[in-house]
RNA sequence: GCGCUCAUAGCUCAACCGGAUAGAGCAACGGCCUUCUAAGCCGUAGGUUGCAGGUUCGAGUCCUGCUGGGCGCGCCA
């Protein structure tokens, strides 16, 4: 319908060209919108206004000029001029209501398209040290990662997921001492405990699991421990796999899959870390000082230079950072989307100024980054702050235990990643109204229950009928919800192109909305078949659609609640 | 102090590359189940979009300054 309406649009413009009303040269892009208010039509367009400077004409009448030149249509009801110089269109019924068979004929693939034209991108997500169970922050990650790489997809683009991990470091030396500790019977009380060393429980586990001698399968690593406790070496090998094996439960629990485990050692091991640090000397951008290697940082931006090679011969970590990023260029990606925490930020310009000084015409702005804010967590009104099993920090298994994958999920993704998040469990546990899960849901649930019901009374749904009589669905509830329903492959394609999973929801909840207004003002199940069935596939559409929604959160439709 | 980011109804949040009278849900109040799931719907009330300027036909949206919250600012990762 929107399409229809700009090529009419489009033609009308040709002719005010040909006429000398518009310069030939002005080519605006035409905007049609849907209407907030059902007084202005169905769609208007300001393309009125936007006309208006080159032609050097009042608006309104410049949108008079326009609908007098607008090509006759069946699928145009009515044109009016209003405000300043909106054209409202009112769409034909039947116009309206084409979505409803054209979503049937599309099944799971409405709203999907091939604006990604089958290229490659990639969205590097989590990318949790292996040092403990993933924490909220990781899971409000998880969720927004997952949902890009699904509406990535859903517009045609080649998603790899993808996982780094830093499992070197000085980090990992220290979950190694605090495994080691526990394994000789240490407790994080004792004074001999390690400084800085891991104090939650599950540190007690990896010991155990290490002392009986436990083989980990974990994602990319098989390791059997050595229980040895002095060999150190081997109960890092072992803490690492078994950290990343939880990891990995947990990321499964939640709904979400890696195509690649990146490990930050493998960029060490074969040696490209030196490798990416002689391409930035060559580069031109490096200089020694104080016995440090410096990366000239500021010439792309920084506020300051960095260093990459410390005075004792060690890399800072930014240095792997960029030699990751150049892997990722070098493997094709000219899409890269990195999903991570704010308080991470101070990367961002580390890691492009890298890039940029290796001089082999990496964009200035690649990769892209989302970063999402700090997410609190409440109970009963009041922030939570531990877990059992973590101790510092609430773990995102705590949440999917308590709440459920799908509350989990939806909350974590319905806001926008720039905004920070509370996370009220006692919300997100209540089966009620006050929860925006079930609200999508229930809508879900209700058409199954209508169908159900068309089933047991033995009339169930006649497509071929429904589609003789679409006409019939002309309730403004009806409209509204068909309308709505046409805008969901736009919704997507804006989601995807701004990386705001978050709309997605936020459209979900307008469906739902519309469908449930739709659902008390008019009944389906009348005995006219005719009407009967147009309406029916009203709701299967709908139902259509929420699935689809709903599949691009990852949460899923349940038939009954 | 510098940088990034956010600020919208009492609360949680929307507002689609700048569009018409800024929208939902919750909380409050009043209605709707002998009819397909009332986990729902309808209605009432609730706003100087943090403050002050600027850009223009038009600004919650873009620009500048300020205030307040978060994060970052190391030869830590």
């Amino acid at each position: 319908m929107k399409d229809t309406i700009i090529s009419l649009l489009n033609e009308a413009l040709a002719t005010l060209k040909r006429r000398g009303v518009v310069p030939e040269d002005t080519s605006p892009a035409i905007k049609v919108d849907p209407t907030k208010d059902k007084a202005h039509g169905d769609y208007a367009s300001n393309l009125a206004l936007m006309l208006a400077k080159p032609a050097g004409k009042q608006p309104r009448e410049l949108a008079e000029l326009l609908i007098d030149a607008l090509p006759k249509s069946d699928a145009v009801r009515k044109v009016e001029i209003a405000g300043p110089g909106f054209i409202n269109v009112f769409a034909a019924t039947d116009a309206v209501a084409r979505i409803v068979p054209a979503i049937l004929d599309a099944g799971d693939t409405f709203g999907r398209s091939l604006t990604g034209a089958g290229q490659k991108v990639q969205v590097e997500f989590v990318s949790a040290n292996p040092t403990g169970p993933l924490h909220v922050g990781h899971g409000r990650g998880a969720a927004i990662g997952d949902c890009l790489c699904r509406l990535l997809e859903a517009t045609g683009y080649d998603v790899t997921r993808e996982f780094y991990y830093n499992d070197a470091g000085a980090q990992i030396a220290n979950l190694a001492l605090s495994v080691q500790a526990r394994v000789k019977g240490l407790t994080p009380d004792d004074g001999a405990w390690p400084e800085d060393g891991y104090r939650g429980a599950y540190i007690n586990d990896v010991a155990l699991g290490y002392l009986a001698g436990d083989t980990v399968d974990a994602d990319d690593q098989h390791v059997t421990a050595a229980a040895d406790g002095d060999d150190l070496e081997a109960i890092r090998r072992f803490a690492v796999a078994y950290l990343r094996r939880e990891q990995d439960l947990d990321l499964k629990a939640f709904g979400v899959e890696f195509d690649v485990y990146f490990l930050e050692s493998s960029l060490y091991s074969e040696n490209k870390v030196e490798e990416t640090v002689q391409r930035l000397i060559a580069g031109g951008h490096t200089y020694e000082q104080d016995g440090a290697l410096w990366l000239r940082t500021t010439d792309f931006g920084d506020d300051k230079d960095r260093v990459m090679r410390k005075s004792d011969g060690a890399y800072t970590y930014f240095v792997p950072d960029v030699a990751y990023h150049l892997n990722k260029w070098q493997r094709g990606f000219k899409q890269v989307i990195d999903e991570q925490g704010a308080d991470h930020h101070s990367t961002v310009t580390r890691v492009r100024a890298g890039l940029q000084a290796l001089e082999i015409g990496i964009p200035s702005g690649w990769p892209d980054y989302v970063l999402h804010q700090m997410v609190l967590v409440t109970r009963s009104g009041v922030e939570v702050k531990l877990s059992k099993r973590a101790g510092s920090y609430v773990t995102l298994r705590d949440l999917i235990d308590e709440v459920g994958r799908d509350a989990t999920r939806y909350f974590l993704a319905a806001r926008r990643a720039d905004s920070q998040l509370t996370f009220d469990i006692d919300l997100a546990r209540s089966q009620s109204n006050d929860n925006p899960v079930y609200y999508v849901q229930y809508a879900h649930a209700r058409v199954c229950s209508v169908m159900r019901r068309a089933e047991s009374d033995g009339l169930p749904f006649d497509l071929a009928v429904a589609r003789e009589h679409l006409a019939l669905l002309e309730a403004d509830q009806e409209k509204a919800l068909m309308n709505r329903l046409a805008r969901f492959p736009e919704v997507v394609e804006h989601a995807a192109a701004s990386r705001e999973p978050q709309q997605i929801a936020q459209y979900l909840q307008d469906l739902a909305a519309d469908f449930h207004t739709c659902y008390n003002a008019v009944k389906v199940m009348v005995d006219d078949g005719a009407t009967r069935n147009s309406r029916l596939a009203l709701g299967l559409a709908t139902r259509q659609v929420i699935r689809n929604g709903l599949d691009l959160l990852g949460v899923g439709a349940p038939e009954e609640m």
